[in-house]
DNA sequence: TGTACATCAGTGAACGCGCGTTCACTGATGTAC
DNA sequence: TGTACATCAGTGAACGCGCGTTCACTGATGTAC
């Protein structure tokens, strides 16, 4: 069901449109629907095409993820002006997952693409972690958080959301996906229990 | 390089032959490795004897991650017995991923294997996870967890450590992975984060 | 403004490959009498 | 203990398929004069 209306020969910016058939691939049909000619045939051009832009399929790879990584930080972005911001992040942060769970493997397969030999793709998921950095500092100026070291702090909360957004989108934890508003609470549930922690307290608030 | 001695006609084990052929190409080829026809060849058979065990390539994968929980609750159940056990089953979750980075992947897969469907893997699952809510019970009962419930505080727990696994098979943490003895110090560190909390304690210890 | 030509962005046929699966088969094993 | 036969576990040829990639090509565009 292409939607072409006088498709001229050359195609403008068959670049952009090809990064976005495969995230439109990867949203319909998971990891495996994601081919050099599935994405050349969505974006309504022949299979032999992206090779003007792309020089191989990992190219494309590499693309689609940097491109992630840009809809990842722009989605996290406004909690860092939120008045409680390490809950508001961690809702974005598992919400994205669950919108789009194949492009979020896609993303974090570094087994596949070697995140550190494509520098722009290394920088894209940088601007997403300095907002976690930014939120553990703003957090501390104002005494809700430890002053240890804000980017090690950043990366257990990282770990955390991470590890809530995976187990969701693998479909781990049905016992709290299938409660109404169960996931939203859960992810409540998890950020206090980092923020108090385990260990009780001698004397509560 | 098969080591086979004098093969009989009947192989006698296939079945689990077939498994462990399937992991084994896991743990050196990555998850694109794994397809019917390898798995075959490495068990030293024809590529469609699998054909006599498994009713399709699906089965086999279900039957790798299945074997996948198996070994995993072998490697945790040792925690139960430590004196410190959250750090331990931490580490131990964490190295098993680190050692098995593909048959994580694929046991984790939700997308393409759906674990309700399948039984045993989800009882298998669930053997993993018990070890995890027993341990905060232990914790609890000795005054050093605060007492909610107990499983939702272990999904938690779960939470933290899948998410540290999973960014570092990910190689997404390469300033902790690099430094020397960095991942166990790491993965020590976010335990005691989430013991501690992230919000000041008025009275230390 | 018009023409010549280099360059760029697309096409479609063709390739080799390895996959999952099927099929008719054969060799090995177990059991009833 | 020996034989007949059903059953089980393996084989190898063959299939259809879709993939990534290459190649020689053609249509469209930009620029120098």
């Amino acid at each position: 069901m292409e939607s072409l209306v006088a498709k001229p020969y050359h195609h403008g910016d068959l670049k952009h449109a090809l990064v976005a058939a495969g995230i439109a691939l990867l949203a319909e049909g998971g990891p495996a629907a994601l081919d050099l000619r599935k994405v050349a045939r969505k974006a309504g051009v022949s299979h032999t095409a992206p090779y003007r832009h792309f020089a191989d399929k990992r190219s494309l790879l590499v693309a689609i993820a940097e491109e992630g990584f840009i809809r990842l930080a722009e989605r996290l972005n406004p909690a860092i002006a939120d008045p409680s911001p390490l809950n508001t992040i961690a809702i974005a942060y598992i919400h994205f997952a669950v919108d789009e769970p194949a492009l979020m493997r896609e993303m974090f397969s570094g087994l596949t693409i070697d995140r550190l030999e494509h520098d722009s793709l290394h920088q894209a998921s940088k601007t997403s972690f300095s907002m976690l950095i930014q939120i553990i500092q703003q957090e501390q100026a104002s005494g809700r958080c430890v002053p240890d070291n804000a980017e090690r702090l950043a990366l257990v909360l990282w770990s955390l959301l991470h590890g809530l957004a995976m187990l969701i989108i693998e479909n781990q934890l049905p016992m709290v996906t299938t409660q109404p508003n169960g996931t939203d609470q859960f992810i409540a549930e998890s950020v206090d229990r980092l923020i108090v922690g385990l260990r009780p307290r001698e004397r509560t608030q």
